[in-house]
RNA sequence: GUGGCUGUAGCUCAAUGGCAGAGUACCUGACUGUGGAUCAGGGUGUUGCGGGUUCAAAUCCCGUCAGCCACC
């Protein structure tokens, strides 16, 4: 069954529709980080008025606190959060690797601490799919283990025959017909372990096929590399994400390879921070040479915050800690995100896509010391990509 | 007016004759399926000022200025 509509491919890159139980979504799409069900520090009208479709939250911050059953009581997250749109949950799979301290790996599934109140609990396969059920996701992730970098070839190789394990046990848990499930490609950076764990996840027969374990600390160049070795055997008709993922050049690396959905804290955590992204690259509005700047954080930019502001004020509310700060900043980063997809999708829509990538390259100058990091790892993914 | 106490980094304060330090603030970097968290690096100084003693003074002596307290 077709998960997403295709409309039009230019290269690799993939112009489509996934269509939810809450509406529709264009792909490629960034899902800004909503882990409590809401983007830290704004409100769902703030995202809507921008045009955002789809948020991601978290199913195990949301089952210790305030739990799946009280947020099926209340009438699932979408009336909870007062959110229209569409909600993709991630399993937890990625807290246990994150958390790492406190948790045990288990057949059966996993042991953990709540880092809340250090309460223990367990998580399975089932009980995960069950959280996500009760919690209301139009997009269920199954359970994986999310591998560190490096591991070793053994120790991998076992983590990807229990991910897979894990990812059948989801399947046959899922009851809710309105819900999609994907299935998450681990392998660690062995190619092979890759290449198994897709092909084992894509015999099951999955809604969406995401790849995980990336970012983890390799190079980049061999995050892409594995990218490479799997994208190509993905099914036309099913949704590709890259989890996790991550600054502007990533994204514009990621669509060009064919991932259609992408999610990461990047935006919403830098905005907190005080790290704000201009169509050049990052700029950090703490930083004293903004203390007398009249011109807004970019003056293409067609957000609330650059339409009002001047980086002067915006780094004065940074500095002295005013709650409106967080607010401003994120709307800013998510609108900038968010037109960065909407220019992706307009090239791809004309044909141009190659040409605005190698603009892109041209013109982006990455954060401060990871530019020149960042943008050779991705020209050499990009050639590799190219053969 | 007399006596006493205090004066060291933007702020609060250490260092009693031996390389002027801490917390905080500040500056800089990191952050990739979120802790507005956190981590890493940086000392930014006429030790109120001017003399003196000493191999060596924030430290001891003299003078002076400022603040505070007590007493005329």
């Amino acid at each position: 069954m077709k998960k997403i509509e295709v409309l039009t491919e230019d290269g690799c890159a993939r112009l489509g529709i996934i269509r939810t139980a809450h509406g529709e979504i264009q792909t490629p799409v960034f899902m800004p980080v909503g882990t409590q069900g809401i983007v830290k520090a704004t409100a769902p009208k703030d995202l809507q008025d921008m045009g955002i479709k789809v948020i991601l939250a978290n199913a195990y911050h949301l089952y210790l606190r305030p739990g799946d059953n009280l947020i099926r009581e209340m009438g699932g997250i979408h009336k909870f959060a007062g959110w229209d749109g569409s909600v993709l949950t991630d399993s937890g799979g990625y807290q246990v690797f994150s958390l790492g301290v406190l948790r045990q790996i288990k057949e059966e599934g996993v042991v953990f601490q709540s880092h809340i109140d250090g309460s223990r609990h367990f998580l399975s396969p089932e009980k995960v799919v069950e959280v996500q059920e009760n919690i209301g996701a139009d997009i269920c992730m199954c359970l994986d283990e999310c591998v560190p970098y490096p591991s070793s070839h053994a120790y991998t190789r076992d983590s990807v025959d229990l991910t897979s394990r894990w990812a059948r046990r989801c399947k046959e848990a899922k009851k809710a017909d309105d819900a999609m499930l994907f299935g998450i490609v681990q392998g660690g950076f062995y190619p092979e372990l890759r290449i198994k764990s897709a092909q084992e996840l894509m015999e099951m027969d999955f809604d969406g096929y995401a790849l995980g374990g990336m970012s983890v600390g390799e190079p980049k160049s061999i995050m892409w590399e594995m990218v490479d070795t799997v994208i190509g055997s993905f099914p036309r008709e099913k949704p590709r994400y890259l989890m996790g993922l991550g600054f502007p050049e990533d994204i514009v690396e990621g669509v060009r390879k064919g991932i259609d959905m992408f999610d990461c804290v990047i935006p919403t955590r830098h905005a907190r921070n005080g790290s704000l992204f201009t169509r050049d690259g990052r700029i950090n509005i703490k930083h004293a040479k903004y203390v007398k700047d009249e011109s807004p954080i970019d003056d293409m930019c067609g957000c609330y915050t650059c339409k009002t502001f001047s980086r002067a004020y915006l780094r004065h509310l940074f500095v002295s800690h005013e709650l409106s700060s967080y607010y401003l900043n994120t709307i800013h980063n998510i609108y900038f995100y968010n037109s960065l997809m909407e220019d992706i999708r307009k090239a791809i829509q004309g044909g141009t896509f190659e040409a605005f990538y190698d603009a892109f390259k041209k013109t982006w100058k990455g954060g401060e010391l990871q530019d020149e990091h960042s943008i050779r790892d991705g020209s050499d993914a990009g050639r590799t990509g190219g053969r």
